[in-house]
RNA sequence: CGGAACGUAGCGCAGCCUGGUUAGCGCGCUUGACUGGGGGUCAAGAGGUCGGGAGUUCGAAUCUCCCCGUUCCGACCA
């Protein structure tokens, strides 16, 4: 390819709105282009990176037994109506009607689509297992776009679903895709990225992973212990809880506390830390119902746990008119005087592991000292609810957890018979017993893939592309094309080195030296070829990496061969 | 959905407060010359519904109102 044929204009500014490395290099390389909020078109030096991208995702996919489909982007209404997800799901699903009045979306995920295929193509254990997969564009109509191509409201995924006749199968092939999903990172040249246990969220299901590419802009945060062995989502971590030391039950003690609401303004006011308190918030859930939950003063509810373990979809803080309609007392709620019967009452463990905490006495102006938590009282829900801070102790090592935060490239859910269940997905078992298939989904984002890559190689002045994605893999300058037989021998390089199956990037345009080895770095080409009357006098060509580890001189003779040679070497 | 800001050439911005010839600058683009190893210099050009609408005024990019769009922070987010 000649630069100079190339569309896509390089910037030399920066975009107003952009504030990471990816985003201001994809638009500043010339890679994409933003059409709308959170809508981009791919441009040329987009376009080849995304297609190798996935070409290795294809590749690993196979190598799992995956077949690739291709399932619609538009969607009936009717299918999200059969799994349930027309209700639960908010506007970030994006409906309208056609011509016919029909209510029609467009998918931002495919298990309705390919469960309605499984059901019709597949009917007996003789055909499990086996997975679907696809590439394909999603539509989801974020709240907030945000991060070039990090958070978009369409983009390119690849979705796959396995279906199985039992569990123990759904976990064997789980681990293998979880495999092939280390391999299309390593790949991708991603060495920043992990794998955590992670919260299903909207998908239902019990087990899941998400795969971190680790990065200062990353939206996720994510917890990891010093050796690796504990790695998890915010949304579930957990920590090895520090209980104080455990003292015998004093009797109960009323006290006044005039205006005292806060956790601080009680604990100062009796003189006590806030680890001594016990912090009581109010929840509602989508239809209302209030939720209490209880918690040492000194920690935060994790409304996702919390979410989690009562099984709600959505959480909101709940308001005094909702609280004082259960018969509790803003600000001086208890669990003490509660009535269980208007409200469900969830416990931190942190709770039932301390001893004579001062509480709400659900009145006005008082606590109490010296609660403690009855643990068999009957209907009490203990758990763990807590938000986990850097510095809190692995609960597997017993090692402060670091904290870090990370751009979510890749999940996989064992979703069980979540969809095959409601959507009435079965299959004749040996004995000819009706049963749901078993599913699991698994994605990778991968225009989200290809910023993350920028986010963690990168320089001051562009990409660092590593080999198996870059959108060419040699880059020749020809400074002063027109003296002294630059530009024939650049040719002949570029001819030879196309011939023999290298990509190229022939920077034919004869600007000021600067202004291409800028345009260089920008495009981000991992080896590059300098000719010039300088070089040329020597009989030599000036070869570089990208990444700065090689500078030196060949001759030109020399550097065909050993473009070919570096670029075999580095694809393996 | 809450808070804040912004909208003037392809991109980045000034002008607005205090209304007044023909709306300006940088980058990019076109033509030419010089130049030639990290976005060079000079000269000549092309390019504008000043987000939209209504109003105030002799006169509006500038003042007022409404609408639209965008961005940032938060909420939310397979």
């Amino acid at each position: 390819m000649r630069l100079s044929r190339l569309i896509g204009q390089r910037l030399k500014e920066t975009p107003r709105d952009a504030q990471t490395a990816s985003h201001i290099f994809l638009v500043r390389g010339g890679y994409v282009r933003p059409v709308s909020t959170g809508i981009y078109s791919l441009l040329p030096l987009g376009m080849r990176i995304v297609a190798k991208i996935e070409r290795i995702i294809r590749d690993e996919m196979n190598r799992v037994g995956g077949q690739e489909v291709l399932m619609p982007v538009v969607l009936p209404q009717e299918l999200w109506d059969e799994s349930g997800r027309s209700e639960t799901v908010g506007a970030e699903l994006l409906r309208f009607k056609d011509r016919n009045d029909k209510p029609m979306l467009l998918g931002m995920t495919h298990e309705e689509a390919v469960v309605h295929l499984a059901r019709t193509e597949a009917n007996s254990y003789k055909q499990l297992p086996f997975m679907l997969y696809q590439i394909q564009t999603k539509y989801r109509d974020e709240a907030r776009p945000r991060g070039g191509l990090i958070r978009v409201r369409e983009f390119t995924m690849k979705d796959a679903y396995s279906f199985h006749a039992s569990q123990e199968n759904l976990e064997e092939y789980y681990d293998e895709v979880h495999q092939a999903y280390v391999r299309i990172f390593n790949r991708l040249g991603m060495k920043n990225v992990v794998s955590i246990q992670s919260d299903a969220g909207m998908m239902g299901g019990a087990v899941s992973h998400e795969f971190m590419a680790l990065a200062e802009c990353g939206e996720d945060i994510l917890f990891i212990s010093p050796d690796g062995q504990y790695k998890a989502n915010r949304e579930v971590v957990t920590s090895r809880l520090v209980a104080l030391e455990k003292e015998p039950p004093k009797p109960l003690e009323k006290v006044h506390t005039p205006d005292r609401k806060s956790i601080e303004e009680v604990a100062e006011f009796l003189g006590v830390n806030a680890s001594q308190t016990c912090k009581a918030v109010f929840y509602a859930d989508q239809d209302g119902s209030l939720i209490f939950a209880v918690i040492r003063g000194d920690i935060e509810v994790n409304e996702a746990k919390l979410r989690k373990y009562v099984g709600a979809y959505e959480l909101n803080m709940a308001n005094d008119e909702q609280i004082r309609a259960i018969g509790a007392e803003p600000g001086y709620a208890s669990v003490l005087d509660i009535d269980r019967r208007k409200v469900r009452v969830v416990v931190d463990r942190s709770v039932a592991e301390s001893s004579n905490l001062v509480v709400g006495a659900n009145q006005a102006d008082y606590h109490y000292r010296n609660f403690n938590l009855c643990r068999d009282a009957e209907g009490l829900d203990i758990s763990d609810i807590a938000t986990v801070r850097e510095g809190d102790l692995c609960p597997v090592t017993g090692q402060p957890l670091v904290m870090h935060r990370g751009i979510e490239v890749g999940n996989i859910f064992q979703l069980g018979t979540k969809y095959t269940q409601s959507m009435n997905c079965q299959f004749l078992d040996e004995n000819g017993k009706s049963k749901p298939m078993i599913m699991g989904c698994y994605g990778i984002g991968v225009g989200r893939a290809m910023a993350s890559v920028i986010e963690g190689s990168h320089d001051k002045f562009g990409p660092v592309w590593p080999m198996a994605i870059a959108p060419f893999q040699v880059h020749i300058c020809a400074l002063n094309p027109k003296k002294e037989g630059v530009t024939e021998v650049a040719e002949a390089i570029y001819g030879e080195l196309t011939e023999r199956g290298i990509e190229v990037l022939y920077d034919d345009r004869g600007e000021k030296a600067g202004f291409m080895f800028n345009d260089a770095d920008l495009i981000g080409v991992p080896l590059r070829l300098v000719i010039s009357p300088k070089t040329l006098a020597e009989g030599k060509v000036e070869f570089k990496t990208r990444d700065g580890s090689r500078s030196e001189m060949v001759d030109t003779e020399r550097a065909v061969d050993l473009m070919c040679e570096l670029v075999a070497a580095e694809l393996g």
